[in-house]
DNA sequence: TATGAATGAGCTTTCATTCAT
DNA sequence: CATGAATGAAAGCTCATTCAT
């Protein structure tokens, strides 16, 4: 078994990448991508600076990185999930509460996945498709997730997945980006009882 | 007649600010924030460098003045709109509608403005509130209008206005983001009709 | 007689002048050369800033203006003291208190005197000259005081007028910047005594 | 001895120090604070601006650090000076000599010491202290001489130890600024002659 | 004369990236 | 592999000076 070899360079190289992830997330997050210095984030992960260029090689690179790590991780989530949610309202519900509380364990991380998903139509065409892909890919697994729903109920109405899809994502980012902007006032269960009362109500015949 | 005079000093002012700040748009919209400079905002006013330092006293100022007079020119069409609408559905329509068509026509504007509010969270504590305001008179804006409109449909459940108001604001987003990231497949008036067909099902009793 | 015409325009002129020349005192003074703003004095001036251009050509040239006003003042006083004393310790005591005085009174013309005496050397050999002579004029007014005074003292070693005016001009300087830099610990009196005192002892035989 | 080791990288860091202190030193004593350039200032040290920047936060602070590294030099030298001098009168005549030999050596030094603090007074209170201390330290230092000397002369006046080095201290400046504003008629000699000759009568009874 | 809006060269400072050790 | 000193392009901002009114 050849790729169980070199695990000792391996693994520290894991390590490195680990932490020097971590350290990039929550540098940008409290910074912002511009405002964010590769020397702090340096700092912060214990390397040297020029070590972060054996790894990455770009600032730019690093963020991109630790957006796609972030990203990875509410995506096994999600999957994690469904996997075990039969009916498409225990799906909406499984993605709805998954998100919430992921983003809300992980404010930091919020912060970055979602100002660079505002900003990619400026500037960066280079970030486009990787911001996008990050998008559907979640839309796309709930949009699965209802389509293949094992018990479809039948009282919905005959509508695109993608799109409801698209809606409850929206109401999901909504209430997020509410919740980090405004602090809350009601409680996360109030506030996801609401929406998917309101969802359910809008699917239903 | 008073408040007409200095016609000739004021028109100048006037000139050189709508000026700088179409510039200003126009820029930040292709390069972000960050990435835009003075020097290029100057160049596409046509002025000097120094003479946006005596009209704005940084490039944020500039940023968050270009920001205002666009949203203030959107808050305007809702309120023109409104005036007009009678009926709850009708209110909101106007509200997806204008704001739609609105940012269809001025998709730099979008980017800038959602991306403003996206990166509110992250860093910059002082435009928190700037944003949030921004935010809260669109909606507030809608909420008033659902709650005051003069034949409020006695079919509809009995539903916070804000909370109304929120969910049609963020799939109203959720479809302009869409339009702009991913140029949209569908038709306004098709992705209209969906999102009030969807919103109007989840208001009705 | 033809020079005492036009009297309107002069006298405004004038008044412009000293006006201007107030301002830069006291903001050369508060500020230093290099932190002053032709802005800031022409608003403490009560003119537009393009008015100080009409009257000086440079910010230098207004800085230099004021300080042979300044200078034109203390020459002044001190020809008008020295008119009326007729030993040379009298003359030489007229000359100590004299600029004392002023610059106890004028702390802030002292500053600028003072500052660009001391970075004449530096920089600006354009100065040079013209600080010299600043200096040489007053030393040279003691230095001719000392040498015509009516009663001559027999008791003074026969030293060279010159070198003495010098030695009390420097003292008197030393004395000024301890009063300006460190706050004086004594009065005004108790200095000019020991100074006077000291000086008077190495100039006796 | 572990204090020794690290020596290749500490020995570089002194050298660039070293390197940075000097070409500051001789582009300030040229242009002034206020006209040198940051830029100039690397050139003639051989270095990139941003090394600067490694190594002192502003351009201000490398200023005070070759004030600084310039006083302390001219301190030691005094200090040594005055061990091997053992009256009043020859620790008097080693710091008028000291100084003048030093700043004759090191004209460019002279002018931005002496033009510092001749503006301390002022805008910038911050220097005040820094710039009173140095002064300070250079007259305690011979006021301390005066009253320590091991055979302090009977034929002395009772004089503040204090005033007397103050008065020197001037003397002596007058002197230097004499010699570098004027290029000095007399040969240093016959100068610092005429001093010692004045302040020790003065000083006698 | 007087104005003050406009100019733009020039400044200090930052920081992503490189490379000799 | 790892380091971190060195780099230098690039940016925001200031302000003495000009000139059309």
């Amino acid at each position: 078994m050849p790729a169980g070899r070199r695990t000792k360079r391996d693994v520290l190289s894991e390590f490195r990448t680990a932490e020097i992830l971590g350290a990039a997330r929550s540098v940008f997050a409290a910074k912002g991508f511009a405002d964010a210095t590769v020397d702090e984030i340096a700092q912060v992960a214990g390397v040297a600076k020029g070590t972060l260029y054996l790894y990455y090689k770009s600032k730019r690179d690093i963020y991109l990185a630790a957006l796609k790590a972030g990203v990875q991780t509410l995506l096994d989530q999600l999957r994690e999930r469904f996997a075990t949610a039969e009916t498409v309202a225990e799906r909406i519900r499984a993605f709805v509460e998954t998100r919430l509380v992921y983003f809300d364990q992980e404010p930091a991380f919020f912060r970055i996945y979602y100002s660079e998903f505002a900003s990619a139509a400026a500037a960066a065409p280079a970030s486009h498709r990787f911001v996008r892909d990050m998008y559907l890919e979640q839309i796309g697994m709930l949009a699965d997730a209802i389509r293949t729903a094992p018990d479809r109920d039948r009282a919905l109405r005959p509508l695109d997945p993608e799109r409801v899809a698209a809606v409850v994502g929206e109401l999901t980012r909504g209430l997020i980006s509410d919740r980090t902007l405004h602090r809350g006032r009601a409680t996360v269960e109030d506030e996801v009882r609401f929406v998917l009362d309101f969802v359910w109500n809008g699917l239903s015949t």
